[in-house]
DNA sequence: TCCATCCGTTCGGCTTGACGAACACAGGTC
DNA sequence: GACCTGTGTTCGTCAAGCCGAACGGATGGA
């Protein structure tokens, strides 16, 4: 969240015009925007209003955060028990992060390993985050901390990152995908 | 992605300054931006720079595009079996759309159920996607067609959407969980 | 009641973004 | 060579965003 957008628009905007293989003149006609504007937002100069790029986002096919936010990655493989494990406060539970929340993207993916006894209890953290979780292996109950609710294989639970929640083990050897979705 | 998107940030500048509980005054100032700039902004009426907008998402502690786009949800459970299924072309597999990637978010989440024997080879899509998967029964073989990858439960592997991949299951009852991560 | 202090809104001015036209340049075609 | 059509750039003009100040309203002491 650097404090000049300017340069990275400007980047992104080019980026994504080249890869339409569009011309400037072309684009800004389809947006409906003077070529004159279009190209001064290319060259970093500019400020454009929120109605301008959002119809250059239109004209390009990309959302409009596409053109505010920096870019981005190929393959790559995380065996069972590789990753590094960010908590293991208590021995009932383990995760592992998969993927994390590089610039640019917007989640962090975490491999879950509970077991019975404690209960991982979460403070809130980052304001307006949202949590996915994917049941594995095993039940499990998750979601807020005053309305949880008993997963089984296969079930999918989403809630607000940013109050507290839970997730405790019901069986041995249950494990989960969690998907920490970061829209703050 | 409507076209409008002027009373959208409306309804979000005070949804999120609401949420921080500071007045209209302090927000302004704390961003270095005018009381009436931010009034007029509120209102639905103006067209803020991309700027403005910014500062008043440093402000009140929100990314930039959390200010451009639509709300989101709460608390939802969607059981094994119950979501839609997306795709079932052969038998051989089905998809289960866990989340939509609404407007603000950048990734669709699937369970996935594989049967052994047919292949599911998909033709790239969206370019600049990223395919996250993760394993959580039975066993499976994912990734590039030209490099496959024998994954197990728990294993996890990243790659581009937009390459030609495959998913084959090599174990009945083979289930995972797939992030498409839309970069674009 | 009066005054003080906060709230958010509405009012002229200055500044600046957006526009269209004119511009310089490159790559074809005759 | 002259000519046209495309590229992206730089100008001057106009509209609009942004600003500060002045405003009406609500609250809370003294």
């Amino acid at each position: 969240m650097s404090n000049a957008p300017l340069a990275l628009i400007a980047a992104n905007l080019r980026r994504e015009r080249d890869r339409t293989g569009l011309s400037l003149t072309e684009v800004a006609k389809k947006a409906g925007v003077a070529k004159s504007t279009l190209s001064q937002l290319e060259s970093g100069s500019g400020n454009p209003s929120v109605e301008t790029l959002w119809a250059l986002a239109v004209a390009l096919g990309v959302p409009f955060s596409r053109l505010v936010e920096p870019a981005v990655p190929r393959v790559q493989v995380i065996r069972a028990g590789e990753g590094p494990v960010i908590h293991s406060e208590q021995a009932h539970y383990s995760a592992t992060l998969l993927a994390a929340c590089r610039p640019g993207t917007k989640h962090d993916l975490y491999w879950l390993a509970l077991e019975p006894g404690g209960a991982r209890e979460s403070l809130p953290h980052v304001p307006g985050s949202t949590e996915h979780m994917i049941v594995a292996t095993g039940r499990c109950l998750a979601g807020l901390v005053d309305d949880p609710v008993e997963l089984g294989p296969g079930d999918y639970i989403v809630y607000p990152g940013d109050a507290p929640h839970i997730c405790k083990a019901l069986e041995p050897g249950t494990t989960a995908v969690l998907v920490m979705e970061h829209t703050a």
